[in-house]
DNA sequence: AATGAATGAGTCTTCATTCAT
DNA sequence: GATGAATGAAGACTCATTCAT
């Protein structure tokens, strides 16, 4: 008796994710060398299952970068619904970004990698690139209001954005060349803070 | 005729020169990806000559990098020398990175990848990981003599450490994913320091 | 759905079979020219299948080469395990070897072409050396007790040896160079004897 | 002042024999793994020299296997016209050769060598050919002349010029495989007429 | 849906050969 | 005549992708 489409269904849906999850791991242990036998083993399945679900290894870093980026973006949403001062949405946005960056470090890894990658595919560029594009847009408007309610000190804001992106790369990085530190010594928010407060 | 010695002397050194340059340059903007064939078409020479001077593709990321290893180094060194108050002495030692980072991006950059690489030759990686480990001493000893003072906010110095290594790596990345905002944007020294200081 | 575990242990084993077949078929042909392309051809295969079956050519090589020691080791074995007069032994000491160059003269050329290369494993090398020596003590003790037997004639016991191994030796060689001739010609047990028996 | 005519003629001469000379040693060492720096290595002249006097690798190992057939075919020259009884000349002739065997190996190893390469130039295989065609057609004379005067011990002629030239063909080897053996352990021709005689 | 054997294009590396000096 | 830098074709090896079962 065959499988009931429902069972089928789940089973497709499963294995779908148990290969994402499979590939984000070894991707961040082993970037761009990451074989296809690595995925399949790492996510216990046959070698050729993975073709099944994925119709190319870029199919699969697509999907990851997507995901991250989708993510990203919804973040950035949220916080714009929220409200509050200047000072206390700064505080929001570099709390959660935090946060993102310690819980989930593959991904935004990942979407790195792929960026850094002339052969990326163009659309994930693009999205990529409009992506980080709004995400410093609303930084730096943030830190201009909060210049002028004299939240934030009154350096240059392309630069103090400038200088968050960076560290925010920079500590997602971490994960993979230094771990131990990354989770022994991670920085607070305040202290990213401490850059832009006066 | 031959040639005389030095003139093969000095074309040896200026090819060997040229594929080291060409290599650093395709390697910033490929990463492993990197083939002999772009190194041999960025410097203008034949597939097979690359080989004349470089016995592996190996061989020469490892130049590169022993290179920026060893630059590090000497730029650690010379700071050690310098001398002043707390405050001083790390404006001295920020503002000697950022430079350095600004001018010579590839190679700060050869060394993440050639450390974020599993396969990368043993020697490479301890002497970078000892190369690392003595610039967080000392800039966590310059931050704890600073609070000490009164220079540096009474943060827990690690942090401090990690955000500050984690920004110098993240604006050497920048220089591939967005050169143009690398340079419109490279903050200025004063404004990492505004994270340390009180 | 998938073969079954059996069916895929036989194709290995047949797979696997028919390379190193085709692979002592080349050599015996082209020696160390012998390419990787030519054995696939040869097996029916493409090119990187060989890939799945052996790590690399010299693994190939050594496989052919170590299967040849192990047979001749296990002749000799056997031998040792006969009974009789020196004549008697001598008789069937060479009448087997005869045979077995016949019968299998790739791997005996194998062999000799692998030690005859500075580049062989090291491994290799000791062991068909070790055999080499067994062979030739065996040999040469067999000769001493005919010649106090008075079955053999008393030339220099050491010099009847390297006529007998030098001529097993080129008979092997025989095979490639005029095959014709090899089967054709192939001299009876009886005169090498000749040139033992007084 | 340029060179005279004579001195050039002379240097070239020299230098070509150099290279020959060069070229046979390095041949029996390592076989068709032999390179052109090789070569030149062990000539000590240039790299690039070589082709001043030498069309192409080819052509040195031709040159080579050329000499060593004339001299092969001079001496069976030589050979016909000596006199005496059948077991005389044969006496002569193997003694001769193995002397030869044992005085300049490596010639008669590069011919077996370029003989037993599929992709020898045609003209040289077929040469080769002849020339052992004559060689075995002479010997198979003696031996049928032997056995009519009684000399010879009544065996199938054939048969046994396939023993006497594998024979000499694997003491040919025993150079390369085992030199100690080799030049120990020689047999004197005694030993290979003990095969013929009765 | 699942398996793993099979394919072949792409990359590193070597080396015979050419060429500027 | 001599040198050694430069070229590129050929071969080993890897791995994404396909396919028979």
């Amino acid at each position: 008796m065959p499988r009931t489409e429902e069972a089928n269904q789940r089973i497709r849906e499963e294995q779908r994710a148990k290969i994402l999850d499979a590939a984000s791991k070894v991707f961040a242990r082993k970037g761009r060398a990451m074989t296809m036998s690595d995925v399949a083993a790492e996510a216990s399945i046959s070698y050729g299952l993975v073709y099944r679900y994925f119709i190319s290894k870029e199919a699969i870093l697509n999907t990851l970068a997507e995901e991250s980026l989708r993510s990203s973006a919804e973040g950035l949403q949220r916080f714009r619904e929220k409200s509050g001062t200047p000072g206390e949405r700064l505080d929001y946005l570099i709390t959660r970004l935090m946060e993102n960056r310690r819980d989930h470090p593959e991904l935004s890894q990942l979407l790195y990698q792929v960026l850094g990658d002339e052969a990326a595919p163009q659309h994930l560029r693009e999205q990529a690139s409009r992506f980080g594009q709004a995400f410093q847009d609303l930084l730096w408007q943030m830190i201009v209001e909060g210049q002028a309610s004299g939240d934030v000190q009154p350096a240059d804001p392309d630069q103090l954005v400038t200088a968050i992106s960076a560290m925010l790369d920079g500590l997602t990085r971490l994960t993979v060349t230094n771990p131990e530190r990354f989770h022994r010594h991670f920085p607070d928010a305040e202290i990213i803070l401490g850059m832009l407060k006066r």
